[in-house]
RNA sequence: GGGCGCUUAGCUCAGCUGGUUCAGAGCAUCUGCCUUACAAGCAGAGGGUCGGGGGUUCGAAUCCCUCAGCGCCCACCA
């Protein structure tokens, strides 16, 4: 067939992929093999693609095909998540652009816009998946909110309800303004702000004229001061103990109280109190049984509760308070101050810490199981570094708020009876039948009223890997025993608590097993100055149109090549270029190959060679990434096969082999290259599925419904002829010597040379293929090498070329003396190691005795130098 | 304020419990080649006192201390 002397990706791709599918090829069915099973992480279900996803899956695209070659049964699952909050404010902007506000609909309607929305644009991210090459099971596909997901999710919140492990109360939470929700710890951002300390005058009530000073960054906040704290230890503040205050410009009295918690060298010592807007004054509150008073809307506006402001938006009343305060002669000064403030991970304004009614989940039963498996290592995590930040957050583990004030997700399944209480069953009807055991009353079932808030969406994706094969609605099923625990997840060291360990945690208390075995971090998508990829910076690229340019197996191989398991990647489209170039490579060797004519012929003496000793190289660097893949360490086995085959396999073994241009190969080592050919694709195919199908298919005959996909990586990786592979290396420096001399003296590749090898030849089995790479008409061992020669070693071993009058004697001279000044530098150094007794006695034996042999080498040399300059000299 | 990690060629990184493969790899750079698989290529070459200082040791990139710089995570100091 003829080949493009151009590899062209785009056409090959598409249908290769098709041809996957049609071929049923990713689908995994439980048999008697044993599973390799991978979860995807779900990526947000109207999101698109973007680099981390490139990354992330390609990973796990890389570990599932390897599975599958190597004898597993290969299931990589793939699904989306609802994505709560960035969707829901997704739907609330989309309607606010038709002008129709949330608060305007009932949650049905809203959730008819939101369930629209979720289809126009759900799924494209695994569209785009496909582009990729990602061999994901698309039969298994799942949504964290289908049917079963859905229902696995309120047996499991009514089970943990059951158990005791969920409550409800009124606590201090994170609030998001903006999307009107509770939001967990771990969704709250801090960021340092620059921003202002403001010192307040509150006088001191019944003494006029004498005030007390309080610093607050929050001067906003005042309208809910319910009292004002000094530390009892304070000298400054002695004299207001037992005193009453007055807050500025509110004129409420309020209580001077005392307690230890106040940082005496903080400001003036003086701490304001509301107990409604922050946590510790929520605290301070509850010890000494302060009213509270709430003085901000859901929306963050002022309420009427504040008496001041009312509607005004919180950090416009900052500013006008300043202003009053100012006028009013209440504010002391104004100093710049800067502090960390809780952001909204996903609405990204600031939090308000806010009292309300949530549902919580209890964490520290859940934790033990789960923080053993990983510090024992039954889970492992690639880099282990993550094992402290995992063990600390576990050991110092918060109740987690499980409730959203969101119409988007799971419903919370408690429904409230009409004169009080609550009940907790995944149906109405089945509440209906505990509200009527519980109330004492005659109730229908429309008196019931479901709880308004839905759940947080980790509450979904931490079921993910037993939801996924209806472990929790249908336990023990064939399904869940075969694939559970799975193999390996592949994430990213952010969602290390929002999700990694939550999943541990389930897994524990709903399977009694681990989720996964491994855990490999990846690292987050840089570009290549180190900056994050982002939208504003305009440095993200776009995926898809990387993968037009480059070809899938570019951008594959560019995001492997400089990504080591939890190190973040420098992202650079040169990367890419490299994959593509080696594409061109692998293509070009395989046009070079497929264009030889067999015939009978004997083999030549270096064919021979060539073919076994390619044979050890390839079994050694096949064990090689065996291990390598143990390890997680992906990106040194593909650079492991890169340089097999790029350089052992295209710049050594092809070239030896190569027959005189126009001739026949003889079929002996045609059949050889052949079977190299298809196991190099075949360890390679993980990496660059496309390519290597389409070489595969065209290497040998196949019949249709034929695929490198169901090829076993089956090089054997016992009996290597290390000591031919080391031979061998000397083979390259010899030949390199002269590729050198050549260079130096200009001499054309074509010409013929002869070789002097002085002494004896160590490696005189593989002449041949010394001679066809150095294209030398002779290789003679001598006593002493012709007078005009030019002259290398190799080991211990002197080369020679003779060139006649073209040798350059003062300048081959100078490059020996150098040569001979450098060993006897170096024989010293040995020298004063081995006269060192302390050395003899106390280093062991080998290493003694490497150090006698480097200095009998060294010995050598010198004569062989020596002699070498005075025959120059002559 | 605590904890973790990093610093090795121009760039990105590998170097496990100290000593034969200890100073490496890929890319980039330089030189010479459009040689009939591949210029998206071939052949060759240069480049680092392993962040600074100190210590342990016969011997340190590797272990200890210290200083400097960078990064990440956690934490309620108003």
């Amino acid at each position: 067939m003829e080949l493009a002397s151009k590899y062209t990706p785009a056409e090959i791709e598409e249908r290769w992929y098709k041809y996957w599918i049609d071929n049923d090829l990713f689908k995994s069915v439980p048999d008697k093999r044993e599973p390799y099973t991978i979860v995807i992480p779900p990526p947000n279900v109207t999101g698109v693609l973007h680099m981390g996803h490139m990354l992330n899956n390609t990973i796990q695209d890389i570990l599932i095909r390897r599975a599958r070659m190597t004898g597993k049964n290969a299931c990589w699952v793939p699904g989306t998540d609802h994505a709560s909050i960035a969707t829901e404010a997704k739907v609330v902007n989309k309607l606010a652009q038709q002008g129709i506000k949330k608060t305007d609909l009932t949650r049905e309607e809203f959730l008819k816009h939101a369930w629209a929305w979720t289809e126009e644009h759900g799924g494209i991210i695994l569209k785009q998946l496909r582009k990729l090459g990602a061999s994901c099971d698309w039969s298994r596909t799942a949504f964290t909110m289908d049917e079963k997901r859905s229902e696995s999710v309120l047996k499991v919140f009514c089970d943990l309800y059951n158990k005791g492990l969920i409550y409800r109360g009124v606590r201090m939470v994170n609030w998001d303004p903006k999307a009107l929700t509770a939001l967990s710890d771990e969704e709250v951002i801090y960021k340092e702000q620059h921003g202002k300390l403001y010192y307040l005058r509150y006088m001191i009530d019944g003494e006029p004229g004498k005030y007390a000073v309080v610093a607050t960054t929050r001067p906003e906040t005042i309208m809910g001061d319910t009292a004002m704290c000094i530390n009892p230890n304070d000298p400054k503040n002695q004299h207001l103990k037992g005193k009453r205050v007055i807050v500025p410009l509110v004129g409420r009295s309020i209580p001077v109280i005392e307690d230890e918690y106040v940082d005496i060298e903080f400001g003036t010592g003086c701490l304001k109190v509301t107990p409604a807007h922050d946590i510790n004054d929520y605290m301070l509150g509850e010890k000494y049984n302060l009213p509270s008073i709430d003085i901000f809307n859901d929306n963050g506006t002022v309420s009427e509760a504040a008496g001041l402001y009312v509607g005004m938006d919180r950090f416009d009343v900052r500013n006008q308070i300043e202003e009053d305060l100012a006028k009013a002669n209440l504010l002391e000064k104004v100093e710049d101050y800067t502090n960390k403030v809780g952001f909204s991970e996903r609405t990204n304004v600031p939090i308000e810490p806010k009292l309300s009614m949530q549902w919580f989940l209890k964490m520290e039963q859940l934790a033990k199981p789960a923080l053993e498996a990983v510090m024992n290592d039954d889970i492992k995590f690639y880099p282990a570094k993550y094992k402290n930040t995992y063990r600390y957050w576990m050991e110092n583990i918060k109740d987690w708020c499980i409730s959203r004030q969101l119409w988007w997700g799971h419903r919370i399944p408690a429904y409230f009876l009409p004169k009080g209480g609550f009940v907790v069953a995944p149906t109405r009807d089945e509440a209906f039948k505990l509200a009527k055991e519980k109330a004492d009353y005659e109730i229908t079932i429309d008196d019931l009223r479901q709880d308004s808030d839905c759940l947080d969406t980790w509450f979904s994706s931490w079921l993910w890997p037993i939801s996924l094969f209806d472990g929790i609605n249908n336990p023990n099923n064939e399904e869940i025993n075969y694939y559970y625990p799975t193999s390996d997840l592949v994430t990213g060291p952010d969602i290390i608590f929002f999700w990694v360990a939550r999943m541990i945690m389930a897994g524990y208390e709903y399977q009694g097993k681990m989720p996964f075995k491994n855990v490999y971090f990846t690292g987050i998508v840089r570009d290549k100055i180190g900056r994050k990829m982002s939208k504003s910076l305009g440095n993200s690229p776009d995926p898809l149109e990387l993968i037009e340019k480059y070809g899938a197996d570019g951008v594959r191989m560019g995001m492997m090549l400089s990504a080591p398991a939890g190190n973040d990647i420098l992202f650079d489209d040169a990367l890419c270029e490299q994959g593509r170039n080696f594409n061109n490579k692998i293509w070009n060797a395989f046009r070079l190959v497929k264009g030889w004519q067999t015939a009978d012929l004997a083999q030549p003496e270096s064919s021979k060679t060539a073919v076994r000793w390619f044979d050890a190289i390839l079994r050694s660097t096949a064990a090689e990434v065996a291990d390598l893949f143990s390890k997680y360490r992906l990106s040194e086995a593909l650079m492991a096969i890169y340089k097999l085959f790029w350089d052992e396999f295209s710049s050594w073994y092809l070239e030896l082999i190569k027959p005189a241009y126009g001739q026949p190969i003889d079929k002996t080592t045609y059949d050889a290259t052949l079977s190299f050919f298809d196991n190099l694709l075949k360890l390679l195919h993980p990496f660059m599925p496309f390519i290597t199908e389409e070489l595969w298919q065209h290497i040998y005959e196949r019949k249709e419904g034929e695929s490198i996909m169901k090829a076993q990586i089956d090089i054997p990786t016992g009996d290597v002829d290390n000591s031919l592979i080391a031979d061998f290396e000397r083979v390259k420096e010899v030949v390199a010597g002269v590729r050198t001399i050549r260079n130096q003296k200009n001499i054309a590749q074509k010409e013929q040379l002869a070789l002097q090898i002085v002494g004896n030849n160590p490696i005189a089995d593989l002449n041949s293929c010394v001679a066809k790479m150095g294209n030398l008409s002779e290789i003679k061992v001598v006593d002493t090498k012709a007078d005009s020669a030019v002259s290398f070693i190799v080991g211990t071993t002197e080369y020679a070329v003779p060139l006649g009058n073209l040798i350059d004697t003062e300048a081959e001279l100078a490059k020996q003396e150098a040569e001979l000044k450098y060993l006897e530098g170096f024989l010293a150094s040995v020298m004063k190691k081995l006269s060192n007794e302390k050395f003899v006695n106390g280093a062991p034996a080998a290493v003694v005795e490497n150090e006698r042999k480097k200095q009998s080498d060294a010995e050598s040399k010198i004569a062989a130098l020596k002699e070498s300059i005075a025959s120059l000299k002559k």
